[in-house]
DNA sequence: TAGATTGTTAATCGATTAACAATC
DNA sequence: TAGATTGTTAATCGATTAACAATC
């Protein structure tokens, strides 16, 4: 069984679809799968699933293959579902309501402790059950409460302030849906790029061009 | 220059950001750019730069670089930044309408046709500017209007029925912001999957793993 | 035991990086 | 012309797939 540091994004990145695939073979009373079984319902090869699972530790059985629920639960296990990594939001606009509203973060091991606008109008507003707080207390609530994510929802031009503050208050992961290259900027942060208009011209370019 | 059908996915998806930082110099009013001096700005290499580029042509000139404006053009060109796509969006709660409201639609060459829920109590409501119509008119609709994507922001349970009927209407491509793999379920369909859920169990298992 | 299927090593494939001749 | 930098070919790297011995 390889380090976790060990393993590569691509393989990091499927894990949550095979944790997804997993709960609904639970759902439909499933007991045990084969990796070619699975790999036939998501369209992915068995050897792929092999090598995946084998980066954790050997979780099935020769002869039989993979009990369900052990399977899922170990993968829930490997993802820290029951964890309660803290996260904050900056930015409470359509897409920071959106995300505050419509993510269920407690079942995937977060939970949203803070919403952050530097909008008058938006700051004491109730969104997900939570009033939202003026930008300008940021950095002194993350040195109290010391959130390990900052979901950011801000305009390209206020992400490198947002972002230099938050960074100086100790968070050091951020889902970033604002049109701007963290990683450039800063270096030693993690970070997840939900850039919508990227994926939209992806999808575009794939139109018209068959791909 | 190779037929764009031979185009590699990572290939594709790294021509919008090429676009954005593009932009970004012409704002700073930067005339000509090398391929290693576009290489330090976005943390890439100047061979994936040529190479990229050099897929759809030699936009470029020995000793001296590429011309800024040119080359912003040509991607916009590749990218069809000025075509009028036909988009829908299916499921106005709130991602939907994140999504209608906040994503430019025009600015990346598309026109956002139509808004359809199966909730009657949004059902005519106002979003975007324009009206939210019934589900059930969703295939009439797509048979007069020929929309070429379909936006899905629909719970995963009513994803197949939707996206059945949208293909049976000629809808070939997918933005699917709904927990529903449509690739295992159709064939000869093209997909731009945002699953949120998935993107921050990612950055989670980063957080935990430092990766 | 025989059959099935894993875990793991080896082969293949594809994407990225390096090198350099062409040329502006 | 000399210097710079591209376009393109070759080398490397990493991820995926195939194969098979181990074993339940």
């Amino acid at each position: 069984m390889a380090n976790n540091r060990d393993i590569s994004l691509p393989v990091v990145k499927r894990l949550p679809r095979y944790y997804s695939n997993l709960e609904e073979l639970m759902r439909e009373g499933v007991l045990r799968i084969s990796s070619s079984e699975l790999a036939g319902r998501m369209k992915i090869t068995a050897s792929q699933i092999r090598q995946d699972l084998n980066h954790f530790g050997g979780f099935g059985q020769q002869g039989y293959g993979y009990n369900v629920s052990d399977l899922y639960h170990e993968i829930g296990r490997i993802l820290g579902v029951d964890q309660r990594l803290k996260v904050i939001l900056v930015g409470v606009g359509n897409i920071g309501k959106a995300i505050a509203t419509q993510v269920n973060f407690s079942k995937r091991g977060c939970e949203l402790i803070g919403l952050f606008d530097i909008d008058k109008s938006v700051v004491g507003q109730v969104v997900a059950g939570k009033r939202v707080c003026d930008t300008s207390d940021l950095s002194d609530f993350c040195i109290i409460n010391k959130p390990e994510i900052a979901i950011l929802c801000i305009p390209k031009s206020q992400a490198y302030s947002v972002a230099e503050k938050l960074i100086d208050s100790g968070v050091t992961s951020f889902w970033n849906f604002s049109h701007f290259d963290l990683n450039v900027h800063f270096d030693g942060i993690i970070v997840e790029n939900v850039h919508l208009g990227d994926s939209l011209m992806t999808l575009k370019y794939r139109t018209n061009n068959k791909i």
